[in-house]
RNA sequence: CGGGGUGUAGCGCAGCCUGGUAGCGCACUGCGUUCGGGACGCAGGUGUCGGAGGUUCAAAUCCUCUCACCCCGACCA
C-alpha cells in the first residue's frame, strides 16, 4: 500500500476532547473520528486494525467448534417481551418504532434473535451441541460513553451463544471456551489474565472475565500471586477477620462534629484511623423500607454483593436524601446503627469492632465508644465490603493484590435462564422433550483495539503488537524526489517485500524525513526500512524495529529477507 | 441523573471582563529555496464566532433559553 494512495489522516496536535492516552492516540493517528458522543467512524488505518483483531479471533472461534453467522442489529420488541427483557433491560436498551408504530430495538446483545433461530432450528440431541458466533456492531446506550472506544455505545462484539443437551456438555464448551480465549488473547500479544467474574444483567451460574492489564483500566481485579486464584473485586470473598470481637471499654458518647460529612474528615477531626470507624450507606429495602449497610471507615461497600442479599431491593438503590431525613433525622454525613429501628447490615470486618465511630442520626455529631449488642441489635452480618490489597486471599493461599484492568472478554454459563423463557427445547434419546443448556461468550472487539494500545504506547504513538498492527513494516525513502537510485531502489523494495507476502505501507509522499518517521511511529508500525541516498551508495538500508533505540545497517540484497525474519519473529 | 467546564477556520487556541463588525499557530493552495527527525520565504483561500430569542445605533463580547461536546460524581450517607 502506497501513503499517496491511502487515506492517512494522522494529526500533530492532540484533540483537546480525549483524557486517557488510547482515545488521544487513536484520535492523533487517525484510526478513529468521533461523529457523536459515544459513535465513532473507523477510518481506513483503524479498520485495518479492527479487521486484524477479527481475523485471530475469527479464527481462534472456528478452530474451538464454533460456527459463524450474522444476525440482525434490528430485533423486534416481541422477542425482548417473551424474555422479559423489554422491561428488564433498561435504557440502555436503544428503542424506536417502525413506520407501522411497532417497537423494535438496536441489539445490546442476541441471547433472544439466537435463541428464536435455534428453536426453529434445532429438534433433537443429535444436533447438540451448537455453538454460534457472529462478529457485529452492537448498541448500547450507556449512561457514561467516555475513553472514546473503550466505552463507546456502538461498538463491535463477537458474540458466541452455545446450546447443550446437558450441564457436562455446556461445561466442556465453556471449558473450550476459555482455551479459545486466552489463545486469542496471547495471538494479539496483550498481556491479560481471565478472573472470576459476577455474572451481572446477563444471568445465570459461572462466569470468567479476560482483563488487559492496564493501570487505567475501569475494573479493579483480586488475584493471589502465590496461587492461581483471580477474580474481580465485584465478586472476590472479603473473609471474616480471624479474632473474635474486641470488648466493650468505652462509654457511647455523643461528639459535636461540625462540617464532618467524610469518613477522611471524621478521622481528621477525632484525629483516629479511618478502621476505627464506620460508614454507613443506606439502600433502597427488598420490603420498601430503607436498609443501612455498615463498612469499616476504610472499606469500601460492594453494591455487587449487597445486590445479593435477600434484604436489600434489586436493583440496587441508594435510598433517596430526603427519606433518610424522614427516616433518620439527618443527612448524608451523619448517618449510623444507633436508634436505626430498620434492618442493619454489617460486612464481616465491623462485626468484630468494638468502641468505634459511627454516625450519630443528627447533622454534625458522631458517637464514639459504640458497641454492637450494647448500643444496637446484633445486625446481619455478610460480606458487602471490596477486598482491598493485603486481605487474605479467598483460597487460604496467601494475601491478595489488586491490578486494574480492562474487560475485553467475558464468558458465561448461562444454563437454563434463557431457554426456559424462550421456550428453548429438545427431544434426546429416550424421546423426551428437555430444555437446553445454553452458553454466551463475548469479546469487545473494538474495546481490544484502545486496549492494545493503552498498554502498548511511547512517547511518539502507538506500538501495536504485531497480530494488530495495520501494516507489518513501513517503508520510507529519504529524497526520493530529487534521487532516482532512491526512487528505483525503494520500488523494488517495495514490490519485492509485497511479492514476500509482506504487508508493507510505502510512505511515497516525498515528505521530509522527519514527517514520515513520525507518522509510521505515531501509528504503530513494529517495523521500518529506510532507504537513503547515503546508504545505497554504500550498498545498504536501514532496519529499525519500534521499540529498537536504533537503526542497523543491513545490504540491501538481504533486506526482504532480513525483514521477513523479523516479522515472523514477534 | 447531579456537579463542573468548553463551544470562535480542518486541528490547537486568543479575543469576551471593559460592545464598534474577527485574529494567531498548525494544516491547506501556488511559486521558489530546502531535503536523514515534524523546514524556510513570498503570495493566497478559509468562519453563518454552536443555535434561537432579547437588550443596543451597534453583539463573538451583555441577558434569557436551547443544543452539542468534555471531565468528575453517582461509595457523601
Amino acid at each position: 500500500m502506497r501513503v499517496s494512495q491511502f487515506f492517512l489522516s494522522t494529526h500533530r496536535e492532540t484533540p483537546a476532547e480525549a483524557e486517557v492516552v488510547s482515545h488521544r492516540l487513536m484520535l492523533r493517528a487517525g484510526l478513529i473520528r468521533s461523529l457523536a458522543r459515544g459513535i465513532y467512524t473507523w477510518m481506513p488505518l483503524g479498520l485495518r486494525v479492527l479487521r486484524k483483531v477479527e481475523a485471530v479471533v475469527r479464527e481462534e472461534m472456528n478452530a474451538a467448534g464454533a460456527i459463524e453467522l450474522v444476525m440482525p442489529a434490528v430485533q423486534p420488541a416481541e422477542l425482548w417481551q417473551e424474555s422479559g427483557r423489554w422491561e428488564e433491560y433498561g435504557p440502555e436498551l436503544l428503542r424506536f418504532k417502525d413506520r407501522h408504530q411497532r417497537d423494535f430495538c438496536f441489539g445490546p446483545t442476541h441471547e433472544e434473535v439466537v435463541s428464536d433461530i435455534v428453536r426453529q432450528e434445532v429438534k433433537s440431541y443429535r444436533q447438540l451441541p451448537l455453538n454460534l458466533y457472529q462478529i457485529q456492531t452492537k448498541f448500547r446506550d450507556e449512561i457514561r460513553p467516555r475513553f472514546g472506544v473503550m466505552r463507546a455505545r456502538e461498538f463491535v462484539m463477537k458474540d458466541a451463544y452455545s446450546f447443550h443437551a446437558d450441564p457436562a456438555s455446556l461445561d466442556e464448551t465453556y471449558r473450550a471456551m476459555i482455551q479459545c480465549y486466552s489463545r486469542i488473547f496471547t495471538r494479539l500479544g496483550l498481556k491479560f489474565r481471565a478472573v472470576a467474574a459476577d455474572t451481572g444483567a446477563i444471568g445465570g451460574t459461572g462466569s470468567h472475565e479476560f482483563h488487559v492489564l492496564a493501570d487505567s483500566g475501569e475494573d479493579a481485579i483480586a488475584f493471589c500471586p502465590d496461587s492461581d486464584y483471580a477474580a474481580n473485586v465485584e465478586l472476590a470473598e472479603a473473609l471474616a477477620p480471624a479474632g473474635p470481637r474486641g470488648k466493650a471499654g468505652a462509654a457511647l458518647a455523643r461528639v459535636h462534629t461540625p462540617g464532618v460529612r467524610t469518613i477522611a474528615e471524621l478521622s481528621a477531626f477525632l484525629k483516629i484511623a479511618p478502621e476505627r470507624t464506620v460508614k454507613a450507606v443506606v439502600l433502597d429495602g427488598a420490603d420498601g423500607r430503607p436498609v443501612l449497610l455498615m463498612v469499616r471507615g476504610d472499606h469500601e461497600a460492594n453494591l455487587t454483593k449487597a445486590a445479593k442479599l435477600e434484604q436489600v431491593k434489586k436493583p440496587v438503590a441508594f435510598a433517596a436524601v430526603d427519606t433518610l431525613r424522614s427516616l433518620f433525622g439527618a443527612g448524608p454525613g451523619s448517618l449510623g446503627p444507633v436508634g436505626f429501628k430498620g434492618v442493619v447490615i454489617a460486612d464481616r470486618a465491623v462485626a468484630v469492632m468494638s468502641d468505634f465511630v459511627a454516625g450519630a442520626n443528627q447533622d454534625d455529631h458522631h458517637y464514639t465508644g459504640v458497641n454492637i449488642g450494647r448500643d444496637f441489635p446484633e445486625p446481619v452480618v455478610a460480606d458487602v465490603r471490596n477486598v482491598v490489597a493485603g486481605d487474605a486471599s479467598p483460597d487460604g493461599k496467601g494475601r491478595l493484590e489488586i491490578l486494574r484492568g480492562i474487560e475485553v472478554g467475558h464468558v458465561f454459563q448461562l444454563r437454563t435462564k434463557y431457554s426456559r423463557a424462550l421456550d428453548l427445547s429438545f427431544l434426546d434419546e429416550a424421546g423426551k422433550s428437555r430444555v437446553m443448556e445454553m452458553g454466551c461468550y463475548g469479546i469487545g472487539v473494538t474495546r481490544i483495539v484502545a486496549a492494545a494500545i493503552e498498554q502498548n504506547h511511547d512517547a511518539r504513538g502507538i506500538i501495536f503488537p504485531r497480530a494488530m498492527a495495520p501494516f507489518e513494516l513501513a517503508l520510507v525513502p529519504i529524497g526520493a524526489g530529487k534521487n532516482a537510485a532512491v526512487r528505483t531502489a525503494a520500488e523494488t523494495l517495495h514490490r519485492d517485500l509485497s511479492a514476500a507476502g509482506i504487508d508493507v505501507l510505502f510512505d511515497d509522499r516525498d515528505e521530509r524525513p522527519g514527517v514520515a518517521f513520525a507518522d509510521m511511529e505515531l501509528i504503530g508500525i513494529p517495523h521500518r526500512l529506510v532507504v537513503g541516498e547515503r546508504g545505497l551508495k554504500a550498498g545498504e538500508v536501514e532496519y529499525q524495529g519500534r521499540r529498537d533505540a536504533r537503526a542497523r545497517n543491513l545490504p540491501l540484497p538481504d533486506a526482504v529477507k532480513y525483514v521477513k525474519s523479523m516479522v515472523c519473529e514477534n
